[in-house]
DNA sequence: TCCGTAACGGCAAATCACTGCAACAACGGT
DNA sequence: ACCGTTGTTGCAGTGATTTGCCGTTACGGA
């Protein structure tokens, strides 16, 4: 709803152009509570701006992503994105059977990511960092 | 150099059969210490069996990484591979700079993952997972 | 308000990973 | 050693994402 006026201010900030398609995609994916995968947002871009093409809208999100402004998901093996809010950061579990999504606190990797960057230097990138697995649902349906 | 004699029996033992292609990858994968990129399997893998098929060798690495033969990293945007040592697992670390590659012993992992199963019932899948970040080198080289 | 220029978008082609299908070959049984 | 069954391969095609090229456009300065 909002933080997507912030985006705009960023982006002017740092030399990038406000075009229609990139309001577009703000739009798009600020409208979305939850994630959305990137052929989605361009069939939804398209009802606004005809000749919009998917290699912008792809362009757009790693723009937008770069800058920390959305978040990527990967749910299968398409990629998936959602408004960053700075004030309730998450990481996402992503169920390798059913491909339900849950968000987690970055809490739960506080004292691993410390101790990542104390010994070995290496700073994770935690903003794009999803965790695979299985769900409780999954994970009974196949002790079974 | 060993593990991939064992390799041939575990495929032999679930009713996979043995090729001369699945033999080549075995063997171009374990001849190796470190990770390897799938294109160069495939081109190591054509001088020893010209027809190979690329489709082929993607095959076969998903077979040995469902056995838990072997392992995937992703570098950059490619999958890449390695020989999963039983007795030695680990993760890796690989930077988003540089696409270096280091490895991290599970132990790192143990507390956060029990954390995830015992409050969500998640079970993250741990063999495949990496984590992307920036290494120290490349850390304090943005900080200049 | 108009201009110049550097960034951007559209288009097409490339890349990487994966899949469907028909021909082929490994291997347990004879 | 030969056969038939059934898993595998090669090939061609598909889906998702990215890149190169070139004409177009946003936008700071005159």
């Amino acid at each position: 709803m909002l933080g997507h006026e912030s985006a705009i201010g960023r982006l002017r900030s740092q030399g990038y152009r406000i075009t229609p398609q990139r309001l577009s995609v703000l739009d798009i994916v600020a409208g979305r509570s939850g994630h959305i995968g990137a052929d989605e947002v361009w069939s939804l871009a398209k009802q606004q701006h005809p000749y919009v093409d998917l290699a912008t809208i792809y362009r757009t999100l790693q723009l937008l992503k770069r800058l920390g402004v959305v978040t990527e998901v990967v749910i299968g093996n398409k990629l998936h994105f959602e408004l960053a809010d700075k004030d309730n950061r998450h990481n996402h579990m992503v169920c390798s059977v059913c491909d339900t999504v849950q968000t987690l606190s970055p809490d739960y990797l506080d004292e691993f990511s410390q101790r990542l960057e104390q010994e070995f230097g290496f700073t994770p990138d935690l903003d794009n960092l999803t965790i695979g697995g299985k769900c409780a649902k999954c994970q009974s349906a196949t002790t079974e």
